[in-house]
DNA sequence: CAAAGTTTTCAAAGCGCTTTGGATGACAGC
DNA sequence: GCTGTCATCCAAAGCGCTTTGAAAACTTTG
């Protein structure tokens, strides 16, 4: 059934049931009930690719993600992320279009989908530190939103991200508090700039702290389980062992924990850890008490917050681009302690 | 630019650019040259809404992902099968459209779809067992390929599923020939089909076996890492606790694996745990030697083979439906022995 | 009751593409 | 020179919707 099938059927014009469907005033209540209950009746729905032909707007979103291909990772916040996205783009009437995308191929992609106009907005995930694809974007005109920042790009643009430097600070100072000495940063890569940032707020913190920053304390990699396992296997090798580790996400925590545990240690006694917690949906940080002493943030709620934005950039054309910086909360669990030598 | 403006500038008609464009053969080879190369210069991509329009064909594949409200619980393997499928649309051309919706609005959400006519096919994500969603793509008519199957289903439909059934048949049988008696099953939601599937092999080979089904040893949930630890904690405390696993993803087999060390034991030694593996990018079984025995089978492959399954049916509609059954990999790793009794 | 104003409805153009059904010209055969 | 055949190219219709500008129907007013 379509627009023109149902006017016939009401012994109406197509502009008239239009406009009834779209709220337009110039239609009788009368006749606007009479089409609603016939549309509702016929299952009618709009043809999405006219409207959007007619109007301009293909109501969608793109999201580009990156599949570097030398690690073929998946990033695994990406499903939280989405899932909070999605649910501000079903409550504003949009789609969600993806584009799974190798990272030398990201160019392109990005054109095209600017040149092809099947989307309104593009989200950008995982910017690095000098990310050449926020100028592309910019240049190519079509509105976007950034999950996270990039340091070394000039200029504004719309941005959303959880304070990673101020939360890792807070993190290492509350081990310092603790007694620690020796902290080891599981970081994430860090040409990522969220992965920089941590290291920022860890160095700033240690050496507030009058605390010397030791570069064989100091990993980024891909945050996997068995990352997280190989770096405390390693630097609990090490002559003068770290007593605590600050590391990037609850993936690695996890390699972390089961190191420890391994070695006939317990985590929160002997060693201690903090992680950065997003929140994940299927990784909880444990039931009741948490697991983990975490930095949180909710990467489903940056993911909600940030559509949001998007969709207010498209609607207001002419406003400046908002931009939203949340803090991770510090919560406290089972996995900090005193620093052994202090017990 | 568009098409007029590109016509008008190589003093073409739409019509001949177009064809020269997409390849017809009524054009002759020295304009189709110069027509490439123009479009190319101007960095010329068909508007997708238009051509969408004009072909009836949206060159686009529709997830719906439901978001249970109940624990609103995005499932986790949903990154990697989205990897998985994502590449082979980007190989054919298609993008891919998500729709993240609430259990309740699901029906509401296919039916939009087709009407909407924005997409070209769907997929249906975690199948339950007599899963209406099957009759209501049918009577739709729209293509469509489950992931997984409906057990309860009649009729013919497109699907890709790992034999579950034959999975944990085999591993259940391999707990067994170790000497294990009491095997405890650590199940997913068994209004799930796939979990429905590996209770019945689970339950296959103790009974081929002679052993009893002991209800107390047989659990079904939402596969959260706290899951696996509560359900060990638990069995453990019985009077005759299992000295076998069997879990159904790798993200409660870690729960699992970290309740059995907490309480001093060895997983491997003292207790036994396999379980299925779906090979999540950001999970691995370990780098070299698997952590766990397991089941594998990648979702991510899944998703590649499914989203092709459905490519064909849409470019072929009159061939039967295609389904393809693919077996998981028994692989031994770290976490099963011998059972303590034999020692 | 006619003129003016207001509400309600409509025909038709246009969004950017594909595709049908010619038109045009070049060339060969008679 | 005339017709027939190819190889090229084109004008125009149509996909299903929105939206403009105008007409019809109905109310109000003097």
């Amino acid at each position: 059934m379509n627009l023109k099938e149902l006017a016939a059927y009401l012994n109406l014009s197509q502009t008239t049931v239009s406009r009834a469907l779209n709220g337009f005033p110039e239609v009788s209540e009368a006749t606007r009930k009479r089409v609603a209950a016939a549309a509702e009746q016929h299952n009618y729905r709009p043809n999405t690719r006219a409207k959007a032909l007619a109007t301009g707007r293909a109501m969608a979103i793109g999201h580009v993600i990156p599949l570097s291909s030398q690690h073929e990772m998946v990033n695994p916040i990406f499903g939280d992320f989405i899932a909070g996205a999605g649910e501000s783009y079903a409550a504003a009437g949009y789609d969600m279009v993806l584009s799974l995308v190798e990272d030398s191929k990201q160019e392109k992609a990005y054109r095209e989908m600017a040149s092809k106009r099947n989307v309104d907005g593009i989200v950008l995930h995982a910017p690095r530190m000098s990310d050449p694809r926020i100028g592309l974007l910019r240049e190519i005109g079509l509105p976007f939103a950034v999950h996270g920042r990039a340091s070394d790009v000039v200029g504004d643009y719309c941005w959303l991200d959880v304070n990673n430097k101020s939360a890792f600070e807070r993190a290492t100072r509350f081990l310092i508090d603790l007694g620690h000495r020796r902290i080891c940063l599981v970081n994430g890569l860090e040409s990522m700039d969220f992965a920089w940032r941590r290291r920022a707020g860890y160095a700033y913190a240690l050496q507030a702290a009058g605390l010397p920053l030791d570069p064989a304390l100091m990993f980024a990699e891909e945050m996997t389980e068995s990352y997280g396992y190989r770096t405390v296997v390693a630097t609990q090798a090490m002559e003068d062992p770290p007593t605590a580790y600050l590391v990037s996400s609850i993936i690695p925590a996890m390699g972390v924990r089961r190191a420890i545990e391994d070695s006939g240690r317990q985590m929160g006694r002997e060693i201690s850890v903090i992680t950065h917690d997003d929140d994940l949906s299927y990784l909880r940080n444990g039931d009741e008490v948490p697991q983990f002493t975490a930095t949180v943030s909710s990467v489903q709620e940056a993911g909600r917050q940030l559509a949001n934005l998007l969709l207010d950039q498209i609607r207001n054309p002419g406003k400046p681009l908002p931009t939203r910086l949340l803090e991770a909360q510090l919560t406290v669990g089972r996995s900090t302690g005193p620093a052994p030598s202090l017990r």
